[in-house]
DNA sequence: CTGAAAGCGCTTACAG
DNA sequence: CTGAAAGCGCTTACAG
């Protein structure tokens, strides 16, 4: 493979010379600069990315550190999310590192020792998430994805869970709503104690009570639990309810079909509100009114926070919380 | 951050030593062996990644590439597929760099040339796939998943969509049906010849007119369109047909719904047969005959394979295709 | 304006 | 059984 030895005797000039080319270093006339980049060109030269990593202490690679379950259940957030990051670094030259593993802490530890990586972006960050500590201990270059009670003065991005659910109490409340079902994400998915569920339940609930709304929590005991048996037996359990909110990715793909075969017709016979990414709505029929969460959003920030930090460690935390507007589609 | 001499210096031993000993080479005493082993635990060192890269020219990382047209709709697959590859070379002390760009030969190459990465995995190989034959004259470690007409002599790692195909129309055969009714994926996957789309397609048509079954083709025009459109005008202009096939993955999403909403009842008016990857089901109530695709298994292959060719760039090629077994799945 | 040299942090023949 | 030294392929003060 060619070096840049290899460069520097073919245009005639030494390694340092093709190094500052590379560089754009003004100090390098036109002239040899042409020399340089002839050379490379014929030579087909690219940087060895190890040996560049080594001298300047900068890889250009971010890790995107994803907790272990989601190899289990449908996550089409998942696979977006991975894309959409890994498209939006390399906007500004990075590349993605997925680390999957169930001891996030333990990788993200190891991952920042070897400097494999420039920083972290932290997927599915729950409350007591060991990965938080470890990031700000390490003083690594993170931010997370999801809304921590504490975040350990590392930056963070999510969607504005309370505030969607003020919007979706609001919403209900003005229709004239008194009893609704609320179902939530699986059991198990509070029992990790992540924010975006339970920020939401709590402020559906807090909110609720404020308007005057009786809310009926209900929720699949874990992840492999089928949705529409939740549906089905909620509906069944509080037939004076007159509106279901839908916050649970594989209820909400489900619920057409279960409101289908249940004869309850959306929305004369039940008012149904779900939180999801305008993304996924694409190929699906889903005739509900939606809080729209625009992923792509979510990631451009997540990224640019991610390199000011890099390259700014001391500039002030910032929390951002996405506030996505609610919009009715029938389609 | 510390570095071997540190470790060396604490340990009272050389450089080299130390690096014997993260390696267990026998010719070390365990007596020295002990006394570097707890410089390293005190100290909290791990070995400079760029560094040993550098040195050993093995970056332990595995380039995914994937095609730029993943954000634009829904596939949990992708998602899958990402999280099972990394958590499977995790296996075996590899990271996985996810490179994302529409042109993937030349991110390829640059990958490469820069030495970032030991080898490759190609996600949705087309036939006429450039990332193919760049790989094959870089002479990179490439494992490809799809089935290409023409690997160029890089292995390959896929579902048998033709023995798929077969199992399917001597299924429908057996069971009587006539006349049926081949939903495939759009016209636009047709149109970047994916060998998944093409490949089953054949096999059915050749197997149909084998057993004198009519089959008519239809499809969404974009993975944008609407397929229960599709499904529902498929029903209208073929009323005589008594099975479906299904080959699309948001079409196999909405179908439960959609023969709700028609008021057709799935199987005793219409015989469904799906080919859909078993994580997909979990959550999903779908009544239909099933082909399982065991997406963990082809993912565990595709990395042996490729850990293999890392390993023994010489050996003969390997193209293998998973039959996976048909069941019925009433849940 | 360009080049010689040190240094980044490892590994690995090679001596002893 | 252990260490000194060269080498991996870059970058970057520092001279000139």
């Amino acid at each position: 493979m060619v070096n840049i030895s290899d460069v520097a005797r073919a245009a005639g000039v030494s390694k340092a010379t093709v190094s500052y080319v590379l560089s754009n270093d003004p100090r390098i006339t036109e002239q040899t600069a042409a020399k340089v980049r002839k050379a490379v060109e014929d030579l087909g030269y690219t940087v060895n990315h190890a040996a560049r990593a080594l001298s300047v202490k900068k890889t250009m690679t971010l890790g995107i550190i994803s907790p272990a379950y989601h190899g289990s259940y449908l996550s089409a957030l998942f696979g977006l999310h991975m894309y959409l990051l890994s498209e939006q670094a390399a906007k500004f030259g990075y590349d993605t590192l997925s680390i999957c593993s169930d001891s996030g802490d333990q990788a993200l530890n190891k991952a920042w020792a070897s400097r494999k990586v420039d920083g972290f972006i932290l997927m599915d960050v729950s409350d007591d998430d060991p990965r938080l500590s470890m990031a700000a201990s390490l003083g690594a270059p993170t931010v997370a994805f999801g809304s921590p009670l504490d975040s350990y003065g590392l930056d963070s991005v999510d969607s504005d869970f309370p505030k969607a659910a003020q919007h979706t109490i609001e919403y209900l409340a003005q229709e004239g709503h008194t009893e609704i079902i609320l179902l939530l994400w699986s059991r198990s998915i509070f029992r990790r104690k992540m924010g975006f569920a339970l920020r939401f339940r709590d402020t559906i609930l807090e909110q609720a009570k404020i308007h005057g709304i009786t809310a009926h929590i209900v929720f699949p005991e874990d992840d492999e639990s089928d949705p529409s048996v939740t549906i089905a037996a909620s509906l069944r359990d509080y037939p004076n309810a007159t509106a279901m909110v839908l916050h649970n990715e594989s209820a909400t793909i489900v619920a057409p079909q279960t409101f289908a075969d249940l004869g309850v017709h959306v929305p004369d016979d039940l008012r149904v509100v779900t939180l999801f990414p305008k993304q996924l709505f694409t190929s699906m029929r889903i005739p509900f009114v939606s809080i729209d969460i625009d992923v792509a959003a979510l990631v451009e920030t997540a990224i640019m926070l991610l390199l000011s930090r890099i390259s700014n460690p001391n500039a002030p935390m910032v929390r951002q919380a996405f506030d996505f507007p609610m919009s009715l589609k029938y389609q």
